[in-house]
DNA sequence: TATTGTTATACTCTATAACTATA
DNA sequence: TATAGTTATAGAGTATAACAATA
């Protein structure tokens, strides 16, 4: 449990440590993954993200100032706007995929195949038992 | 991969939750967490926790206003505070710790100590391979 | 009438810089 | 002169409530 908590908590720094280096934050980042599905109104991304509309707003107002992503009509819908990445915005969504994947990699890609099953067995027991504990608690 | 990041995902919306239900937030839950060791002064908090000295004095303020803890006259030097869990403060802390501990047996307690050892070795394993990617970066 | 997004307002976490009181 | 903590100021994430435009 520990060390669990440890590898999240390093995990974390060295996302800081990113987020400074790139301007970019921890929401707004979150925001761009979202996109990698595509472009989607606000009301989805909050929805996708658990947090409010309004939230949403201030977020986004955030990346079209950095020119990671524009505010575009919606196709169908007048009320709602499509949040698209720009090319700058995109190519960022591709490093993160791309480093989130060489971590990984590093991280466990040395692992027999036996240990790693057995590791990702334990953790999903975990997970598992993790969310009996939160439902059993309610 | 994906399935730590799910874990410390689950684990984070269960901690929101609890914060909710008690009023605190994540960043006082973590302060009180320090007090656990004793009445400890400002500076060392802000140490400790890693962030800015002013960022602790509107910790504390929060916590003092939410009656958690007391700031109380160093006894050798008149510059400083001693924060200082109040009664219900320390029912408090002491409820974290136990909560913790539940979880841990919880989520852990029925695996067999061989399972167990190697999951610990997997984690220790890529603990350190972490920290050694991360140092490579710089 | 219901939904999308925004304006208005407020709280928390965070930081830097300048200042006061004490060492 | 250096340190402990606060005031001043600022930016970001978060929420609810009220409102406009559109469905």
């Amino acid at each position: 449990m520990d060390k669990l908590m440890a590898l999240s908590i390093a995990i974390s720094k060295d996302m800081a440590r990113y987020e400074k280096e790139s301007g970019l934050t921890t929401a707004r980042i979150q925001l761009l993954w979202e996109l990698a599905g595509g472009a989607t109104t606000q009301q989805q991304l909050a929805a996708a993200m658990g947090v409010s509309p309004r939230n949403v707003t201030g977020l986004v107002d955030g990346l079209v100032a950095s020119g990671h992503v524009t505010r575009e009509p919606h196709p169908t819908d007048r009320r709602a706007a499509l949040v698209t990445p720009t090319d700058s915005g995109a190519a960022t969504i591709a490093e993160l995929q791309s480093s989130y994947a060489d971590l990984a990699q590093g991280l466990f890609g040395h692992l027999e195949q036996r240990r790693l099953a057995e590791f990702e067995s334990v953790l999903d027991d975990t997970i598992a038992r993790f969310a009996k504990l939160v439902e059993d608690s309610l």
